[in-house]
DNA sequence: CGCAAAATCACCCGGAAGTGTGACGACAAA
DNA sequence: TTTGTCGTCACACTTCCGGGTGATTTTGCG
């Protein structure tokens, strides 16, 4: 769009600079060699011009992330200490759930599950992260990274 | 450095351009006026071609710091909800070891006090925090800023 | 297909957790 | 002094949790 109107104004200004030329006085007292030179110089200056204003846009702006220290909520699962520990992804689930506040009976019910299911599901979660008790395997669980 | 090369370079042809420009059967059997436009346009893009040269190594480097939040562990107790809530500093401390996966017993034995007394602590702090679990306890208490 | 792992469920038991009530002493504010 | 709050403790009772055992079904994989 502004290449169109630029590209218009200079051809409009060089039709303008031919029409002055038709005074030919200017020929008349120089030879046509300084003639072409003074045209040219002149447009070639109006070229650089040109040049630099149809480039100058050409601004790349770096954008640099310091990333001085991310904790803004970016949990990362450890699943390699899930995999280490043995912790299958329904006990891992129950964990969260846990993490809760849930009893064993609303997480039954959350999972369409009976509460002997969950307990089962809890209980060989707290052997394999060595805690006998839910709040431990929450508190645990944060520190290894499985819960967030 | 570069830009010293290339103005010598341009005004080397444009020297030899003029020079080429001597041999004058172009002039006879054109116009000036023609003569003049074929130099002008010829002199034009080699202007901008010029201009877009020049102005090209002017890539603009806007350096951009975005610094992510930098909370690395900076718990900063809500003492307000603790005033709002009415909860004593026991209590308080209490929470705080109930959060550690301890469980009444440990608590007693920690704070030289019977299991019964933690026991009332905690029923009135859950009373207070409106849960019914020390896990609901736990998770809320982090919510609110009262443990970190 | 057949096996192993995972998921499901049941039952029992002991202990932990949570509720409710009552009580007592210390201490500060009214 | 009286009142109120806080911390302490006890006891009874209910509910929940965790451990142990055993069993069945589902599922994923070689």
């Amino acid at each position: 769009m502004r290449r169109g109107l630029l590209y218009g104004a200079v051809g409009g200004a060089l039709l303008v600079l031919l029409k002055l030329v038709e005074y030919q006085y200017l020929v008349r007292v120089y030879p046509a060699e300084v003639y072409g030179g003074v045209v040219a110089v002149i447009f070639m200056a109006v070229g650089i011009y040109a040049g630099i204003r149809l480039t100058r846009p050409k601004v790349v702006e770096v954008e640099v992330v310091k990333e001085v220290l991310v904790s803004a909520q970016p949990f990362a699962l450890n699943a390699g200490k899930l995999k280490e520990l043995g912790i299958t992804q329904r006990e891992h689930e129950i964990l969260g759930l846990i993490a809760e506040g849930l009893s064993n009976r609303e997480i039954g019910e959350r999972l369409f599950v009976s509460e002997n299911t969950v307990k089962t599901h809890s209980s060989r979660l707290f052997e394999k992260m060595s805690v006998n008790r839910r709040t431990q395997a929450v508190q645990k669980g944060k520190e290894l990274g499985l819960i967030p």
